[in-house]
RNA sequence: GCCCGGGUGGCGGAACUGGUCUACGCGGCGGCCUUAAAAGCCGCUGUCCCGCGAGGGACGUGUGGGUUCGAAUCCCACCCCGGGCACCA
């Protein structure tokens, strides 16, 4: 017998070679096609020096799934690309002085080659990079197409501003206070921004969310995210100044509890309000702290309550009370109107502030349990209120207490949300230029779409100043305004990162397409995406974004579907060791070592087989082991069963059920189960590593039978092992395949069982006595109850348990188990 | 503090809607092959107890209760770990 040994090195590029030459993964637009579409997305990585084990871990994932729709007839859309601008790159080229394209290329290239040698099923045909002039030409097409809508703006606004990267950030980058992407602390500054009016789609982007299958978790922070409250604004009147401030309130049945007033540091009334009262300085110096204090210090919830009063009164709506107005920085100017009616007895910072300025607590909301302390933030009937609402249980007054407002034009219902407009602009040169010029007497106008892309223009000083260091390249700057043709400037910021990739995905459909950023009858063909999938990282910037760029683009007649990402998928990290892999702690694993040494199936099966892919799991260097010794014994025992040549005729298992007995029939069993198993895992759920699990079992039986089973039954079952495992490892599945049968996997169905196969004659039957396993026995399948309870109590470590007692109760799972309850 | 996940052998993890706890892999032990090694192959492997043995028993899914003929799974309380949110009125 000739020596067969494993080789991924000989047999990994030969196969890759195959479906490059023949562009086996290449589907090409075409609406008349027959068959299902199958979108299959992973996020699109950030070409930086080279792939991480995370990227091994998404794109195994990702690739195994489109495998698998495509092996179940589906035409499968599976592209890639690169999120190509960025701060990494811009800060490389600070340092060296390169520019950030050649490092990005360079980065490009090394992901591009070592997908192509992980053996990823890609349509190449559609790759770029989002800092390609003919992608970033969209974006900006698309930002126009914002502009136009009023969708995209200009405002000055207290953006939250980055010292070490130098560039304003968007609320969802600031973290704790802090830079996400380089942790220093943020400040506040006052400056002229680029925003899109995503807050226009807040209760869109909440009720759309239930038409979606993503995780839970994923839902709930974005939920949470946008923060939507029902309430009620209410009007307050400062009677001496005669100006009317409303407050928002999600509790107006609380209204005859207000026994103050408070106004955020930020509201632009404060200081006009002290004037005159003798306490301006106060009221000034306190603002001009908490406007400087850091939001890290501002933020912190369990501060001690800091204020100052401001001298005036407003009246309560609801009874005509004065109540003193009070400047303090637990009111935050971007939530509501910036300004609150403070009710301590029912609001804990309220609450707080109240017992720190020896204020009145008076409770408005009985305790049914008995009034314990305040405050008390429960439910209850209305005390202490108006005769007409004393009595009423709270929920009821509530919208009894906003119907009188609504009535007596004093207040109405109303909702708010924590959801802020985004601010896309960046003071960074690695980026998307923004397509507008300002002119001296047109006001900011946008560049004619005929003359897209803005191409951004070579520089060599990258270095941040504060503002844009594309303000430098004066030639780029000075222009011809598109509207008068008088002297203008272009702008110099660029744009957020996440604009690039909030439609990369509608890209991918028609990416050839010079003409327009797609054909929508091309988009129609694929979107939305049917799986999608990525790291949870990206649960409320990226896929709120993209959710808000569909909604918008649909809007305006582009698109035709509602949302991007019909079911979302999120992967766990690989640790090692328990810690995120870190070049710091020197317990980096990476996958070009692996794949190396291992090969790239065994890389991808391993990854796949360590546990759930939601999980985060930690990687070990023996358990790669036991899943090369796997693919090696599979394939040995392949090439081995392949001697006499391939299978001929179809790949079933010879004869059917009639013609097997033995150990044929027990391992023709084993294969039939393992299709169900590995179908299932794949279709109901992402169990791969039950599913790799199922086709080790398989395989281990034909090595157990190997000398008992006829060279037919053993090639089936490999050959279906094979076939089962091509999703997970495709260049040992395809050659073994190839030996076994002289056909290419990936053009098989994939395989169906055999319903005669999955049948046993014997089943065994578990005896229990009082809920305790006592004995086995062997049954029919179809065996009745009485029957089974007869065959139990023969047993003999049965009889042994009931002897002396009486059967009191026989309980029977058919095909399953028998408990006799005896006392 | 609030909202989600999650605690199963020495380890990663299985266990579908309440029905054989620990599949598969790792590690460990023993054996085969070999001059030897590597590779490969075969067997055993939750803990404790009784038995020379075949075998049997008790305990066992973070802790304590409960429901049930029967609980890793359902309910209540608590502990620990991970994640998200956190002065949002």
């Amino acid at each position: 017998m000739a020596e067969h040994r494993y080789d991924p090195k000989q047999i990994e590029p030969r196969w890759q070679q195959v479906w490059a030459d023949e562009r086996t993964w290449e589907v090409p637009n075409d609406p008349d096609a027959p068959g299902e579409r199958s979108y299959v997305l992973v996020m699109l990585p950030y070409p930086s020096g080279e792939p991480h084990i995370g990227h091994l871990k998404v794109y195994s994932v990702g690739d195994a799934v489109a495998h698998f729709h495509r092996r179940i007839g589906r035409r499968v859309l599976n592209p890639m690309g690169y999120d190509a601008f960025g701060l990494p790159a811009e800060n490389h080229a600070i340092r060296t002085g390169q520019h950030p394209r050649e490092s990005t290329d360079r980065s490009i290239a090394e992901f591009r080659r070592q997908f192509r040698e992980w053996g990823m099923s890609i349509d190449w045909s559609r790759e770029f990079g989002t800092h390609e002039p003919r992608y970033y030409r969209w974006t900006q097409w698309i930002f126009l197409q914002l502009f136009k809508a009023g969708l995209a703006y200009r405002k000055e606004a207290a953006v939250k501003w980055c010292p070490v990267d130098q560039t304003v950030l968007a609320n969802e980058q600031v973290i704790d206070g802090r830079c996400e992407r380089c942790g220093s602390e943020v400040e506040a500054r006052q400056l002229e921004q680029w925003f899109f009016r995503i807050t226009d789609y807040a209760d869109r982007l909440l009720a759309d969310l239930d038409t979606i299958d993503w995780p839970a978790n994923v839902k709930t922070m974005q939920r949470n995210w946008i923060g939507r409250s029902e309430g009620a604004e209410v009007v307050f009147r400062c009677e001496e100044l005669g100006i009317d401030y409303p407050v928002f309130t999600t509790r107006p049945d609380t209204l005859f509890g207000a026994t103050f007033f408070v106004m955020a540091p930020e509201h632009p009334d404060v200081l006009r309000l002290a004037e005159g009262t003798g306490r301006e300085e106060e009221v000034r110096a306190y603002v001009n702290r908490a406007l400087t204090e850091s939001n890290q210090e501002r933020g912190a919830a369990d501060k001690p309550k800091t204020g100052v009063f401001l001298g005036r009164y407003v009246t309560n709506p609801v009874n005509g009370e004065k109540l003193p107005m009070y400047v303090a920085d637990y009111v935050l100017m971007e939530y509501g109107t910036g300004a609150i009616m403070a009710v301590p007895a029912h609001d804990e910072r309220d609450f707080a502030f109240a017992q720190a300025f020896d204020l009145p607590i008076r409770r408005v909301v009985a305790d049914p349990d008995g009034d314990g302390e305040l405050p008390y933030t429960g439910d209850g009937p209305l005390v202490n209120s108006a005769p007409e609402f004393d009595g009423m249980h709270n929920r009821e007054a509530l919208r009894a207490i906003v119907d009188w407002l609504d009535r007596e034009g004093k207040g109405h219902a109303s909702v708010s949300y924590r959801l802020r407009d985004w601010l896309l602009s960046r003071q960074r040169y690695w980026g998307c230029p923004i397509p507008i010029v300002t002119c001296p007497s047109c006001g900011l106008v946008p560049v004619p779409e005929d003359q897209l892309p803005v191409e951004l223009p070579d520089i060599t000083d990258y270095a941040p100043k504060g503002r844009s260091p594309l303000a430098a390249a004066e030639d780029w700057v000075r222009t011809e305004c598109p509207s008068c043709g008088g002297p203008a400037e272009r702008e110099t910021d660029t744009m957020d990162t996440f604009v690039d990739s909030s439609w990369y995905f509608l890209r991918y459909c028609d990416a050839a397409n010079d003409e327009a950023a797609w054909d929508p009858k091309v988009v129609a063909e694929w979107m939305p995406v049917d799986q999608y999938i990525g790291g949870v990282e990206h649960a409320i910037l990226h896929l709120l974004y993209a959710r808000f760029f569909v909604k918008a683009l649909a809007d305006l007649g582009h698109l035709d579907v509602q949302e991007p990402f019909s079911r979302l998928f999120t992967q766990g990290m690989i640790t090692r060791d328990g810690a995120k892999m870190s070049k710091s702690k020197g317990n980096v694993v990476s996958p070009r070592e692996i794949v190396d040494r291992y090969g790239a199936d065994t890389a991808r099966c391993y990854i796949l087989f360590i546990g759930p892919p939601e999980h985060d799991a930690d990687w070990s260097d023996e358990g790669v082991e036991g899943v090369h010794r796997f693919l090696g014994r599979l394939w040995r025992l392949a090439a081995e069963a392949a001697e006499d040549g391939p299978i001929r005729g179809d790949v079933v298992a010879p004869g059917g059920r009639e013609g097997l007995q033995g150990a044929d029939l027990q391992l023709a069993r084993k294969a039939n189960w393992a299709i169900e198993k590995v179908t299932a895992d794949l279709g109901d759920r992402f169990a791969f590593n039950t599913a790799i699990a199922a086709i080790m079992e398989l395989t281990n039986e034909v090595s157990r039978l190997r000398e008992q089973t006829s060279p037919d039954v053993r090639r089936f079952a490999l050959a279906t092992a094979a076939s089962l495992l091509f999703p997970f490892a495709p260049h040992v599945s395809a050659d073994a395949y190839e030996r076994l049968t002289g056909r290419r996997v990936w053009e098989e169905p994939w395989p169906d069982a055999d319903p005669a196969l999955l049948e046993q004659d014997v089943v065994e039957i578990v005896c229990q006595v009082n809920g305790k396993v006592r004995d086995r026995v062997s049954a029919a399948p179809d065996a009745g109850d009485e029957e089974l309870i007869a065959l139990a109590k023969a047993a003999p470590n049965v009889q042994a348990h009931l002897d002396g007692k009486q059967v009191v109760k026989e309980i029977v799972v058919p095909g399953k188990l028998v408990n006799l309850v005896a006392r």
